[in-house]
DNA sequence: GTCTATACTGAGATAGAC
DNA sequence: GTCTATCTCAGTATAGAC
């Protein structure tokens, strides 16, 4: 049946997301969602392809509505430059939108950049939009190299995935209504960091 | 023999390194160091345990720099409050240095926010540190409130972690005389982020 | 094509002899 | 303090039932 690779998906991406990759034992899925344990050999292959499976069952919507959303923004800004908040809102909210309803989806999406391994499911999934993301920036800040621009939009990702996968220790979750302060917050910060003064004088670079 | 303790904890710290926490077992740690498997649970109790001592042993002496940075810049401001580069100059060196000398120092350190991630040892090593940049930060910052204080802190403490983690696709690693070029990066964006105005306007959480 | 039962290898942990 | 032997549980692989 179909059903039972359902099952397995649905399963093991609340038992990933509560507990993370690593800690979660496929017995522990197949006991939970009913299966048997060589069904996941079956429909996946491994553990690690299973993963890939719902990392793609989950960024694919949240990739469309980045680019969506980035390219509405364009199309107001007719012609120039998109503004860098603008840019960081549609990049960050189809992601925080998503934390904010199920908070599992943070720690499975946020362990990604975290839990050491698969960088290429990462790269796989979200290279095109990176790719996208930094062109849009790139001509919102002009002044900066694409050196520098590079590892500016790599801050941005370090920023997000931790806000993503922990959270600040007095405070609340990214539940409900809290996710928009924090979106918020992020903008503000990450604008005014992509906004900084170049710290390179062009071509060289030694000198400060 | 003590020396058995030693001659596990540097094979650990390089292995975990090399090939991060999870990915190495124990009997390629006592392989390479030439020990017991028993020899680890009798010194260390578990894996775990294990990687905590490794943790206290490297994060001791940088934890130790950054405070005495900090407080050389405190002096030099003599009462008034420290800039904000400072700031992130005296927290961030410290952990770069050793980045540019041990490649491995950086996963090590870096994945300790990221991966399975033992909050507990992360609280536990670096939670004084912690309080004390953060009211550094204030007095450097009076406009932001706690909260939003609070925040922007765990934002730098994110982008660090993954920088020293990661790494940008096309770029070099952080070794060498690379690493400090990086630190000015670093230190111009995140100041650029922690500068920037306050998302606050709404006064349900103003008030607290 | 799907799924079950079962076996295989290697992981971390532990008890007890020395 | 150290080592052997052993335990449990992990991910994986395969043979065969429907």
């Amino acid at each position: 049946m179909i059903e039972t690779k359902q099952k397995i998906l649905d399963t093991a991406e609340q038992l990933f997301g509560e507990q993370g990759y690593g800690a979660t034992s496929l017995r522990q899925i197949i006991a939970a969602a009913g299966v048997n344990l060589a069904a996941i050999h079956y429909h996946f292959g491994s553990k690690e392809e299973l993963l890939d499976q719902i990392i793609l069952r989950k960024a694919e919507p949240v990739n469309r509505e980045r680019l969506e959303m980035l390219e509405r923004f364009e199309a107001e800004a007719g012609g120039g430059p998109v503004a860098v908040e603008k840019i960081l809102e549609a990049f960050l909210t189809p992601a925080i939108a998503r934390v904010a309803v199920n908070p599992g989806f943070s720690k499975l999406s946020g362990r990604l950049l975290g839990e050491g391994l698969m960088p290429a499911i990462v790269e796989k999934h979200f290279r095109h939009v990176a790719i996208r993301f930094t062109g849009a920036l790139a001509r919102a800040l002009p002044e900066l190299s694409p050196v520098e621009l590079e590892w500016r939009g790599f801050f941005v990702i370090g920023t997000m995935a931790h806000t993503m996968c922990s959270k600040p220790q007095t405070n609340a979750s990214l539940e409900g209504m809290e996710a928009w302060k924090v979106l918020r917050r992020l903008v503000a910060f990450l604008s005014g960091g992509l906004r900084a003064p170049a710290t390179e004088t062009s071509g060289t670079e030694v000198n400060r």
